[in-house]
DNA sequence: CTCATTTGCAACCTCCTGGTTGCATATTAT
DNA sequence: ATAATATGCAACCAGGAGGTTGCAAATGAG
C-alpha cells in the first residue's frame, strides 16, 4: 500500500487510466486493429506482421491483458489472442461521461455569463 | 482508394495514439475531469488542487496540447488552460470505428462457421 | 517605484517502458 | 525418437516520462 506513485486525489474511475494507456502506444493499437480485422491470433501470427521481437509483442499483449483489453487461452503448443469488447465500450462510455460533464460545465457558465 | 491489406503502413488514424496516450496517466486524466467540472483555469489554480509540482503540472498540459486535447490562452500575466472538445469526440469516434470493426469481423467469422 | 504573483526555461534525477538476447520447456510433425 | 515449432522466463539495456529545484522575466497590486 505504501506505494511511491500516489499522487492522485480524485474519485475517478482508475481503470479507464489503464485503459487508455493501454491504448496509447502505436503497436499496441495495431494490435488492436489487427485483432479486429483478422479475429483471434496465435503470437507468431501476429509477430509475422510486424518488424519488432515476439517477445516484444507478448509484452504489448501482456499490457492489454492486464488492462482488460485482451485475454487469451491456451490451444495446443499455441497461445491464441483475442480482445475483449466489453472494455472497449467502457472506454467510449467514460469518454461519452466526460464529455456530457463537458457539456453540463459549458452551460453553467453559459448562464452564469448572461446573468 | 479503399485497399485495406497492407500491415505496416496502413490507413490507420496516428493521431489517436498520442490522444491515447494523453489520456492514459492519472493526473492528466484527472486534470481533464478538473477542466471539465470547472471550466477553464490557470495553472496554478490547477495545482492547488495537486500535491505535485507546478511545473509537473505545466508538463502535464502540454502532453494533453501536443495532443491536441487542450489549448491556452494568455490572459495577463496568467495562462487560462480548456480543452478542445472536439479532441474528445474524436476518440470516441475511433472507439466507435473500432467497436464496428470487431462487429463486422465476428459477422464474418460467425457465418465462416456456420457454413 | 517596489514588491508579490504567475509563468517559462533549463538542468537534473529516478524509474518505468519498450526492446533485445539467450535459454528452457511444451507440443506437433516426420 | 528426433527435429521443428511456439511459447515462457529472466536478465539486461537505452531512452523517455514524470518529477523536482533554481532562476529569470512579465505582469498586477499597493
Amino acid at each position: 500500500m505504501s506505494s511511491r506513485r500516489r499522487p492522485n486525489s480524485g474519485a475517478k474511475p482508475k481503470v479507464s487510466v489503464s485503459l487508455f494507456a493501454a491504448l496509447g502506444d502505436p503497436i499496441r493499437l495495431w494490435l488492436v486493429s489487427r485483432l479486429c480485422d483478422n479475429g483471434p491470433q496465435s503470437i507468431t501470427r501476429l509477430t509475422a506482421g510486424s518488424r519488432i521481437t515476439r517477445q516484444a509483442i507478448t509484452k504489448h499483449l501482456r499490457v492489454m491483458e492486464e488492462a482488460g483489453l485482451a485475454r487469451s487461452r491456451r490451444r495446443g503448443r499455441e497461445t491464441v489472442w483475442q480482445l475483449d469488447r466489453q472494455r472497449l465500450e467502457d472506454a467510449r462510455r467514460h469518454l461519452d461521461l466526460i464529455s456530457k460533464q463537458w457539456d453540463a460545465a459549458l452551460g453553467r457558465l453559459r448562464k452564469f455569463v448572461e446573468d
